[in-house]
Formats: C-alpha cells, sequence, structure tokens
DNA sequence: CTGTTAGCGCTTTCAG
DNA sequence: CTGAAAGCGCTAACAG
C-alpha cells in the first residue's frame, strides 16, 4: 500500500496525493477531502523513510541522555519522569523520540553523527555534562537543541529548567517560619545550573530575612544519596550545628535524613530537612518529605514546546506562532525557568529547645 | 558526504563502496581496507533512510510501553530502569529505540502503522496489556516481538522474565528459616504473569515446607504503594494475623510497612516482610527492605538478545548462531527465565513471641 | 488546481 | 572482484 496504489484508487497523480495529504493549500477541497478519505478507509501510511530522505528532516528527535551506570548524576530517577512527559508531549506534535545509544565510541562526533544519520529533527539534552566535547560538537552543529538542567545556549540551542531560585528560596522562607534561624544547605556540584541557581536563591533569601549564612553551613554534594549523608554529618559536627537544612535533591535528603538518625536527632523534633524534587520516594521515606516539587511533566512539554520552536524557526517559518511573545524578537527561543511548588510532609517542624 | 563523494574519493563505484562497508565477502580485502580507511577519515556516516528505503528495515527498534499516567503498572519504577538497559544492550548490536507514541488514536492499529512507518526492525513491550487489540495486532503483525514480563509469543514473538517462582519460593525459605510458619502473600493482579507465577512459586514452597497457606493469606494487590497498604491492614486484622509476608512488588512492599506501622506493629519486630524487585526506594526506606531482586540489566539484555535472534530468524539467516542451544530447533526463540536473588537487609526478623 | 519529472542516498541485481 | 543501472516511496519544482 504505497502512495502510487493510493492514486491509482483515487483517480488522481501521486503529486496530488501527497499534497492533499500533506495539506498543503494548491489541492480543491472535495479532491483532499476524497483522497483523506480513501487513505484512512485502505490504512495508507507514508513511508517515513522515503519522506525523509526527500525532505532532509526526520520526525524523529533524539534524546541524549548519557545513561552510562557510571556517569555521574545520570541516572537520576528524576530523569526518568521527565522521559515519559517527553514522550507524551512530542507525540501531540507528531514526533518520535530517539533514545540515541553511542554504542561505545565516544570521540566528539558521536552526537552528531548520530543525527545526521537519522536526520534528526532536534534534540533534548539531559544528563549530560555541556561541557563535554560531544555535546558542544551536537549544539554547533546546528541542530535545534534544548537542554533540561542544561544551560545550553546558541542560534539554535535553547533550555528549560526550574525556577530554582524561588524554590530555593520558598524552602528558605519555610523553614524561617517556623522559627529557624540555623539554616544550613546541601546542594550539588558547583559546575551544574541547579546546583548553583539553588544555592543562590537559598543566598538570596537567608539575607532578605537577615538570616547569616556562615561559610560553613554551605556544603556541596553530587545529587547522590550517600553525599547528603556524609554532608549532613559534617553539619552535625559543627560547634554550632544547624537546626534546619535546604537539601536540593532529595536522594540527597534521603542521606540527611538516616544522618541525622545516626546522629541519634530525631526528624523534624531535633532537625527540620526540606529536599528538593519530589522524587517518589520522597513521600515514601518517613517521616516523608517536605520538599520542592518540581512539575516534571509541565518541564517536558515546556522542553518540546522550545525545540519545536527551534526547528520552526530553522526551517524559517513565517506563519504567525500560537504564542508570539514567547519567541524573541531576534529570532531566538529564551530560556524558561518554571515554577516550582513546595510540598510540606513531615519532615520540618519548629526549632528544638537548645541543647 | 555521501557515498557518491566518497566512491570518487577512492577511485571505485559506488557499487563497491556499499559493499566494503557493509562486509560483503565479494569486495577485495585490499579495495575494502581502503575504502574503510578513507570513510573513517571523511567521517562518512551512511544515510539511515535511504538505506533503510531499500532495505525495506531499518536500525530501529519499537519501545511499546504505555506510559500514560493513567494507565495500570505502568509507571512501575521498574520498567524506568529496563529501559536504560535496553539502550545499553541495543547500541552493542547497532539499533536504537524508538519511543512509539501513540498520539491519541488507539484503534487497533496504532502499533502495527508506527511499526511500518518507521520500518521497525522489531519491538520490545512492556508495561502494557498483553491482551490488548493493539498489542495482540502488533504481535499478529509478525514483527519480532519481544515482551518483558508479558507471555506473549508466536512465531516471531517470545518473551523474558524473572525466574519468578523460584524467586518467590526463596522469600519462602527465608521466612521459614527465621522460624515463620504463619506467611502470607500480597501479590499482583491475577492476570499478570509475574502476579501469578510469583503466587505459584510461593505456594509450592510453602508446600514443599509443609507450611499450611488459608486462603484468606492470599491477597492481591496491583503493585501500587496503596494496594500493598490495604492488603496488609486486612491480614493484620484477620484472627490469626501473619508473622512474615511476601509482597510481590517493592512499592507495595512500602505500603505494607506503613500498614504495620499504622497498625503499631515495629517492623521486623512484630511483622517480617519481603519485598520483589529491589527498586531503588528498597534501600532507602527504614527499615530498609530485605526484598527479591531482579537483574534489570540482565533482563533487558536478554530481550535484546532474543529480539536480535528473532530478527535474525525472520531475515531466514542461516549463519552458525553464537549460542546455537539457545534458539529452538523449530526456528523459534524459547521464553527466558532469568534467576533473581533475595537481597537480604531490615525488613525480616525471628517469629515474634505470641501476643 | 493537477500531472510530469527529477531526484533524495543507498543497496542490489546483472553483466562483465 | 568490480561497475552500471534500476529502483526503494516519497516530495518538490516546473509546466500546464
Amino acid at each position: 500500500m504505497d502512495i502510487r496504489e493510493l492514486a491509482r484508487r483515487s483517480g488522481v497523480s501521486v503529486a496530488t496525493v501527497s499534497r492533499a495529504l500533506n495539506d498543503r493549500p494548491d489541492v480543491s477541497p472535495r479532491t483532499r477531502d476524497r483522497i483523506v478519505a480513501i487513505a484512512r478507509e485502505l490504512g495508507y501510511q507514508p513511508n517515513e523513510q522515503a519522506r525523509t530522505l526527500v525532505r532532509r528532516r526526520s520526525d524523529l528527535v533524539g534524546l541524549v541522555w548519557d545513561t552510562g551506570y557510571a556517569a555521574t548524576g545520570a541516572r537520576h530517577p528524576f530523569l526518568a519522569d521527565v522521559l515519559i512527559g517527553l514522550k507524551i508531549a512530542l507525540a501531540d506534535t507528531g514526533h518520535h523520540l530517539l533514545l540515541v545509544s553511542t554504542s561505545g565510541a565516544d570521540d566528539a562526533q558521536v552526537y552528531v553523527r548520530a543525527a545526521r544519520r537519522h536526520s534528526l529533527a532536534g534534540a533534548v539534552l539531559m544528563g549530560v555534562d555541556d561541557q563535554a566535547a560531544p555535546v558542544t560538537a551536537l549544539i554547533d552543529s546546528g541542530l535545534p537543541c534544548v537542554g533540561i538542567d542544561l544551560p545550553v545556549t546558541g542560534p539554535a540551542a535553547t533550555f528549560v529548567t526550574s525556577d530554582n531560585r524561588a524554590g530555593a528560596a520558598s524552602a528558605v522562607a519555610h523553614l524561617h517560619e517556623l522559627g529557624h534561624r540555623r539554616i544550613a544547605v546541601v546542594t550539588g556540584p558547583p559546575e551544574m545550573l541547579p546546583s548553583v541557581e539553588r544555592l543562590t536563591g537559598f543566598r538570596e533569601e537567608c539575607r532578605r530575612r537577615g538570616v547569616d549564612v556562615p561559610s560553613e553551613y554551605v556544603t556541596h554534594g553530587d545529587f547522590f544519596l550517600a553525599s547528603g549523608y556524609t554532608c549532613t554529618r559534617q553539619l552535625l559536627a559543627l560547634p554550632q550545628p544547624p537546626t534546619g537544612v535546604v537539601v536540593c535533591g532529595d536522594e540527597m535528603a534521603v542521606g540527611a535524613l538516616h544522618a541525622a538518625a545516626d546522629a541519634g536527632l530525631t526528624v523534624p523534633r531535633d532537625l527540620s530537612v526540606v529536599g528538593y524534587d519530589d522524587v517518589e520516594a520522597a513521600a515514601l521515606v518517613r517521616p516523608a518529605l517536605t520538599t520542592v516539587a518540581q512539575d516534571r511533566l509541565a518541564l517536558a512539554a515546556a522542553a518540546v514546546d522550545s525545540l519545536i520552536r527551534l526547528v520552526a524557526l530553522r526551517r524559517g517559518d513565517a506563519e504567525t506562532p500560537a504564542e508570539p511573545a514567547s519567541t524573541d524578537p531576534d529570532g531566538t527561543v529564551p530560556p524558561r525557568h518554571l515554577p516550582n511548588r513546595l510540598v510540606v510532609r513531615d519532615s520540618c517542624g519548629p526549632v528544638p529547645a537548645e541543647r
């Protein structure tokens, strides 16, 4: 069942069928309707390869996600959820997600090659090092790219992330309102965007509220549980230990919970902990984590939306965009910071009496 | 940089280049080496679409995974890990994973159409209802398919799962050896393969050890936390409550932990719980879950291996397979049950003194 | 508005 | 062993 067969059955040429099926303006409505009806009836499916071959762009969006079990920060459960959101959002745009596998080779061109091989329409990047050569090469190749929690930029690249500053600020506010004045933070690696922005938000809100943040109160983990444990033990060993701690990732926050327990403290009686992300486990641990929730589906949807914009821009589409405001005048798609929401559970309480 | 350019630069015809690059026997070794060297040097990448168009089979493997947030059993964290395993295993075979999105339409042909559109080499199914029309249609279409935890079979279909019976049996054995004699079970829906097999394994091991299983001790959840909670509360409300319970999924097992707590019981002092899967949260909850671990990477690798076999069979490859034993003589790929391993943590203890 | 025609980049007969 | 030539199924000029 190919386009020729369809043309025969509808009594027109293949060109007309193609036009009708691709919603081109230059077909008479009656012809179009008839063709579309016959196509549907016959269950005709255009061959995606043939179409890509001539159009030089497929309906595939690559997902660059370094899932090597070894790679730091890669296997964040958070990202697995984003993946699902991507799939859902992409479905509405007629695109499909292709997980690009690097199969061993890791020269700087792996992603670029994969993109070309499959004539990708664009790519979504997450959980990778945005400074790594293969990644920068991809960005520089001019392929529309959107980073999730990765500050990639360029003529055909942009990113989406959470409003990390506001999120961290809300965590501080929550603790402050419970009476806490000795508030510490466990953030991520200093080279990662969410780490930096969350730390900034933390500092800003503390300043705003006149809360002093001694430098020992600022610690850096790697978003994995063990680092949250270590940092928290360190904090608790301080001469003036904090009474509340903002942990910039739920995995690390669970580590903080364990650290408190091992230090003989009860959460939230002796120590208050607020996490970040609201991963599944956040609601499962005891005490359930109070945490700054990211809307992962919305994050994915925003990424897809931005990507589609980039693709359209690149194609030179002059059509009136649905939301003209969100494409910058200079023909660029601005980064987006999506709002977060504090989810109050059981890991924060009033300040403990002075010991 | 296309094959023509490459041919020009190597001073041969495109046909020869094609043969060389595809490892065809009918090229002189010297010519081949020279062409391969030049290709590598120039970073030549064959266009996948052009190649698929003529070969009528792409390097894409579809992943049919019903990730609608609504779909039962779909968003199991377990499956997200399998996904990563699939990607890794597939990379070695030169294939890429395509997440097939159904974009609204849900007639019986959605998957079949998607498969045809992209000329998929095969498909991996997980987290879907193997009785659903779109799924059976895909299986019946003759596309090589392998189900993960789904008992799909057919001339070009097979499946992989855990050795659920042995796994459940090991859970029973563990409890029995700790002295438990009143052992209950929370399994999944009766129509799902893992539920059924785990329940069977549970029953067999109980019988083997002379442990009686009253019918009230057998409960069915849906693999989600809440159902584990409900079932466990029910069990604990029995006149003769169990002292140990085998919960056939970690999510449900966490629910069981909460149920125990809410019933005023301490795990493992008053109740022993063993889970199944060893998802990430299993190690994070307190007490950490003793659970039957599945090797998710191995499961994924086995799925890929089976799929590749099916693809080869279908192509009519007569080459000597690497492991001839695992392809059945009748030209079929048998289902596989991978071994599980009991991971002992803190949720099981000796039988409590009679209250 | 519609048909004809020329490829997209590659593999694969079929001759040599 | 190698080359010439015929498409794979579709889209996009270019004429009508």
